[in-house]
DNA sequence: TTGATATGTCACTGCATGGTGACTATATTA
DNA sequence: TAATATAGTCACCATGCAGTGACATATCAA
């Protein structure tokens, strides 16, 4: 008799795409493949074929498996009525500072962000679509006129959210940016102070700055 | 008489890490490799580890052959010494104007920082070192005091930079981000508008905004 | 003219990959 | 109990890759 496995579709099934995320977090991008997976996975690759189809199929069945990018609701903290009550300056700086938090809590994430940069597959357009959909709330929630001011900050808005996905998605292989530590909290406490002082200067009506 | 080449082993060289340029262009990184490269030279792959030992000394070849970063006197624009001069805001402004347009240029630039975040190699350690002097002439540019305000800025400065090395990444193969156009001018001049926006609250000591 | 050197060509190995067909064994149902 | 569907296994194919050994030929020096 040759060994056989539990014969339970459905948590093969599981284990299959469980084994997408241990490949991920092991190999990065590089390394994925439906041999590696199949293995992880403690599984024939073949039932990669029946059960799904093929790897675009699985990638995607994972993907919906759960939430890469931080809800709006993970980001307002604790009391959301109270942020939204607060002077936009320091909305802005608290906004920052949970982003940047949540964001460091996901190791894959920041892996789909980089694979992004080199080729589109089922995963960075699920990614893509859920960041989209984030996009619209932001602007909503940090104020989104149509006055030169509101389209200023936004620009800076822009090029700071983009800037903390480089610098997270980038420590993951190298330590240092600029002398900065981005892989200690150290670090991106400087770059919170720096983002609270830079909202200070831009949006409080009081004088300059305060720091 | 089998079809024999020019048998000139220097022209033959150059072929080759010529080869390397075009086939990052062609592929990107990921069809990067040694049958590529010797097909697009028209030359025997078995060259490649003759004359340069390997793919990656040969990438190392390459890398020393061209400037990926632009230098510091390209971002000062037509007068330096002018430039200089100018108040804090104003030379920061200029400075992110100069650097955004000059990076916008570099295609093969922006593969190799696309690269970077998936593998470091020969050639993504000649960007890093590279940009890492210039890192630390930057500073001395935009000006590197100890107090909190060149603290606070400094940390301003690197999100920024990061942002636009993400954004012009990223427009590789995604049009948009939050809406603006990362591949016309036209967005990218919103963007500088931001930026100057931003260093005129943060820098000017003259009543807060202008715009 | 002859011989040595180096340039370029070709054919091959070994490996990992994605993908498929044919098989075995178990569970279910008639 | 016998027939059927399906979970799981195994062996195989084609392809593309990095890398190597052996060969042919052109250039140059003795």
């Amino acid at each position: 008799m040759r060994g056989v496995k539990f014969r339970d579709r459905a948590a093969t099934e599981l284990r299959i795409v469980a084994a997408v995320g241990e490949a991920l977090s092991l190999d990065g991008f590089g390394g994925l493949g439906v041999n590696a997976i199949a293995k992880l996975a403690g599984v024939d690759k073949v039932l990669i074929y029946r059960y799904f189809g093929g790897l675009p199929e699985l990638l995607k069945v994972y993907g919906q498996s759960g939430t890469f990018w931080p809800r709006i609701s993970d980001l307002l903290g604790d009391c959301p009525q109270q942020l939204l009550s607060l002077p936009l300056a320091q909305r802005y700086s608290l906004f920052f500072n949970h982003f940047i938090d949540e964001l460091r809590k996901r190791p894959l994430t920041l892996e789909l962000l980089a694979q992004e940069l080199s080729e589109r597959n089922e995963l960075t357009i699920i990614l893509e679509n859920e960041r989209e959909r984030w996009g619209a709330e932001v602007a909503h929630v940090l104020g989104g006129g149509a006055d030169d001011r509101d389209v200023d900050a936004r620009s800076i808005t822009l090029l700071l959210i983009a800037g903390v996905q480089y610098l997270l998605m980038r420590s993951r292989t190298i330590r240092t940016f600029g002398g900065v530590d981005v892989r200690s909290d150290a670090g991106w406490d400087q770059l919170k102070i720096g983002i609270r002082s830079m909202a200070t200067a831009m949006f409080d009506d009081s004088p300059p700055r305060l720091t």
